[in-house]
DNA sequence: AAGCTATTGACCGAATCGGTTCGCTCGACT
DNA sequence: AGTCGAGCGAACCGATTCGGTCAATAGCTT
């Protein structure tokens, strides 16, 4: 039996253990530092088992190079927000997927970065090619079909986006500093910002409830 | 000859090449896995150079600690800003501030947002005491002889002081994404955001220019 | 208890680690 | 011109860790 198919032939949270695992591994030490007795520790199984389901080191690279690249094509062709058409409810939408994403996968957008940074050569091709096809965040999220006439005058809806995607960022950075429940906290903490920008960006009578 | 005097006599613009590459490195792969070869290839010099400046590695991990204490020490005693009591001057200041620390030592926040993480024995005892004694920036920086009496009723100063701390160090971390040039780009959308903030937070008529 | 599979601890040669040694270079001083 | 020493790169050291293998075990099915 392929070696590939024995690890899909596991329980799904064995699954997300190990990938988990190796996630923030690559993310945090590269391709090269990250040793397969750090994963293996990590998600709680021998180094040889580590083997026993990938085979060797890069084809587990490999395989979470292709496993967040289906999780990206999934998560754009997600259909919930079409209709949308207020700004900020799309953003809050949109933060609202990244975070269920989170939720399963702790360290994906950490490791999806290190891509960024990655110049081993014997992954970087594979790379590329991820990197090629998926476009920033920031270029996907289009203000297509987005109604920007309730902005008031001389508000740049582009440039609001801009800055909500940095400061999405910036919540999002803090998460790991702090313990495993910070995270609905700082989510609270997100919808009061759209909150307060969309109280006081948006035309009209300056509402304070 | 002490081999921290070696180093010390050393040209300055020396000094912080190596110091850059030796905070890249730890902030990259952690105190273990951060090898003295890859400090050395970084900052352009031979290994045994490395040992020759500082002895060992867990010495040069240690000046590196003390070397951001001290950097912390000397820009919040910063007396730049004494009688600023615009909140949106000071934050302004604030990051300029830090722009100017980015610009000799790119690599010292990530630096030191590493040693949180930092769980090595060996090294561990000498963080905890940095960390214990300076806090973070989000407590240091207090609304202190601000006017909060410009924003709109309604709007917690404390809570735009947090979501533009959070933008920050969103804007902050897209910096190593791009080219060296952008950080001129960064900031000046950062100064744009708290433009846009200040104009629609304050009270008074709606200011569009 | 026999058979089978998932999992592992112990192990391999090769590579890399932190750290040392040594000999070369090059500029300062005489 | 000759001397000297600070500073450096290259080659090396024993120890550790690497990716990867494999025989042995644990656990389930019958």
């Amino acid at each position: 039996m392929e070696p590939l198919e024995k690890f899909q032939n596991l329980p799904e949270e064995k699954q997300n253990r190990i990938l988990n695992a190796a996630m923030g591994a690559f993310a945090a030490n590269g391709y090269k530092k990250a040793s397969a007795g750090d994963i293996a520790k990590a998600a709680g199984i021998s180094k040889a088992a580590v083997f026993h389901y990938f085979g060797n080191k890069r084809a587990l690279y490999f395989y979470l190079v292709d496993f967040c690249s289906g999780m990206i094509v999934r998560v754009l062709s997600d259909g919930s927000n079409r209709g949308v058409t207020d700004f900020f409810e799309k953003i809050r939408l949109a933060a609202d997927v990244k975070i269920s994403v989170l939720k399963k996968h702790p360290a994906i957008f950490a490791f999806l970065n290190s891509m960024y940074f990655e110049t081993d050569a014997e992954v970087r091709p594979r790379i590329e090619s991820l990197l090629a096809a998926s476009e920033s965040y920031e270029k996907r999220f289009t203000l297509d079909g987005v109604d920007t006439s309730k902005f008031k005058e001389g508000i740049d809806p582009a440039t609001v986006l801009k800055m909500l995607i940095r400061l999405e960022e910036g919540v999002m950075s803090e998460l790991p500093h702090s313990g495993r429940v910070s995270m609905e906290k700082a989510t609270e903490d997100f919808y009061r910002y759209l909150e307060l920008l969309k109280n006081n960006f948006y035309r009209g009578e300056d509402s304070q409830k």
